[in-house]
DNA sequence: GGTAATCTGTGACTTTGTCACCAAGTTATT
DNA sequence: AATAACTTGGTGACAAAGTCACAGATTACC
C-alpha cells in the first residue's frame, strides 16, 4: 500500500488512523477498482473483507419464490455487516453482493480484518456500530413504509439528498421508486401534486426547485 | 449456578454446552424471572447480557417523531444483536426493551460474555449468526410487506405458527394484525373471506379448522 | 345480573399499487 | 440525416389495502 492510497482509505475510514505503517504493508491489503455488475455468489468462503471507498454495491439474498431481495446497499465509507459476521463468526458468506457502479474498494484479507477487530478499539467499535446502525436502519424502513404516506417519504428523500446549497436533485421516477420499494405511477403522480402545489419542479431525469423547507417533514 | 439450571440453560443454548464447571460458577451469572412490563430505557450502559430462556421481550426505538418502532423481538432460545454489538464495540445500547410476557433470562456479565464469545466457538458462531440471521429476518420483512398480499402473510403466518397435528391457533385479529403490521379491519375481513372458502374458520379469539395444506404458499 | 372491557363486523371513503398503453425524448445504427 | 430501439414520464381504469366511525357480540368481573 502507498502513502496516497493509505490517505485516501484513511478519509473514508477514520477508525483506521491507528493503523501502524507496518500493519499497512501486511501482505494481501490492497486497493482495486471492481467494474458494475461484478457479483459474489452466496455461499462462497470469502478471503478478503471489502470496504468500499467508492462505488455503490447491492447485497442481496434469494427468497423463497426464487425473488431477489435487496437487504441493503453500501457506499463509500461502508462495510457489509453480514461479512463481518460471516468472518468473526467462522461461517459462509450468506448473501450475495453485485456491484450497481462501479466501485473502489480496500480488500483486507479476512485474517488481517480480525487482527485489526481484535487490536484496534477505534475499528472495532465501527464494525459493531456499523451492525447496529443497520439494524435500527431496517427497523425504520419497515416502520416507514408502515406509517408514512408516500408523500412524507418522498421529502424526507429529497430533503436527506439535497443540501441547503443546491435545490435539486438528478434521479429518475423509477430509481425514487426503487428506493422507497413503490411503484414508479405513483411517485409519478405524486410529484406532479407536489409541483402543482409549488414544492418543486420535475424535469427528465431531474427534481429542481426543490423547497426543502415546505416539505412536509413528519406525518 | 446449580446443575439443574445449567441443564435449563443448555436446552435453550446448546452452543454453551463447551464452558467448563468452573465457568458456570462465575461470580455473577444468574438465572432469573423478569416481570411482565419490565422496562430497559435507551443509553444505559448495561452490566450484564441477557440471553432468554422463556418468555417474550421487545426491542424498540424510538423515531424522530415520537413513535416507538420495534426493532424486533425476543423469545426462548435467542440474544439480542444490539446488545451483543454495544458489548463487543463499547458503546452503549441504543434501543430500549420491554418484557411483554414474563420471562425467565439468563444474566451474564458483560465481562465474561465478551469472554465467553472469545474462548468459545460455538458461541462466538451462534452470536455471530445471530446478527446475520436478524438482517436477512427484518429484509424479508420488508421484502414480504411489499409483495406479498395480505391473504398470502397470513396463510404464511398461520403455516408457520401451527402443525400438522393441531389446526387451531389462538389469536386475536388485534394481535394478529400488530404481527403483520396492518390494520384490524383488513384481518378480519380477509379471514371472514378465507372462512367462506372454507380454508379455516374463525372463531373470538381463535381460529380453527385451518388447512394448511390448502392455504396459498407463494404469490 | 349488570357494567365495563374486549373482540369482531361492516360501510364508506382514501390512499396506494397494478396494468395497459401512449407520447416524448435520447441514443444507437445504418 | 433517417430510422429504429430504448428510456422516461403521463394517464385512465381498476384492485388491494388502509382509515374512520360506529355497531353488535362476547367475555370478564364486581
Amino acid at each position: 500500500m502507498q502513502k496516497d492510497q493509505i490517505a485516501e482509505v484513511l478519509a473514508r475510514f477514520p477508525s483506521l488512523a491507528e493503523l501502524t505503517p507496518e500493519e499497512w504493508q501486511e501482505e494481501g491489503i490492497s486497493v482495486t477498482t471492481v467494474p458494475a455488475n461484478f457479483t459474489i455468489d452466496e455461499g462462497e468462503f470469502l478471503e478478503n473483507a471489502p470496504l468500499i471507498l467508492d462505488g455503490l454495491v447491492r447485497i442481496f439474498k434469494l427468497s423463497s419464490d426464487g425473488r431477489e431481495v435487496t437487504l441493503y446497499r453500501l457506499t463509500a465509507g461502508e462495510c457489509c455487516p453480514l461479512i463481518a459476521s460471516s468472518i468473526l463468526g467462522e461461517t459462509v458468506y450468506e448473501a450475495s453482493a453485485c456491484v450497481e457502479k462501479p466501485s473502489l474498494v480496500l480488500n483486507v484479507p479476512t485474517k488481517i480484518y480480525k487482527k485489526w477487530i481484535e487490536k484496534h478499539q477505534d475499528f472495532r467499535q465501527y464494525i459493531f456500530q456499523s451492525f447496529a446502525r443497520r439494524l435500527i436502519i431496517m427497523s425504520n424502513l419497515i416502520d416507514d413504509i408502515n406509517f408514512k404516506s408516500i408523500r412524507v417519504r418522498i421529502s424526507e428523500y429529497l430533503i436527506e439528498h439535497t443540501r441547503a446549497e443546491n435545490d435539486s436533485l438528478a434521479i429518475t421516477h423509477d430509481q425514487l421508486a426503487i428506493e422507497l420499494g413503490t411503484a414508479r405511477e405513483v411517485i409519478s403522480r405524486t410529484l406532479k401534486k407536489m409541483e402543482k402545489e409549488g414544492l418543486l419542479r420535475v424535469a427528465r431525469g431531474q427534481i429542481t426547485d426543490i423547497q426543502r423547507s415546505r416539505l412536509p417533514a413528519v406525518q
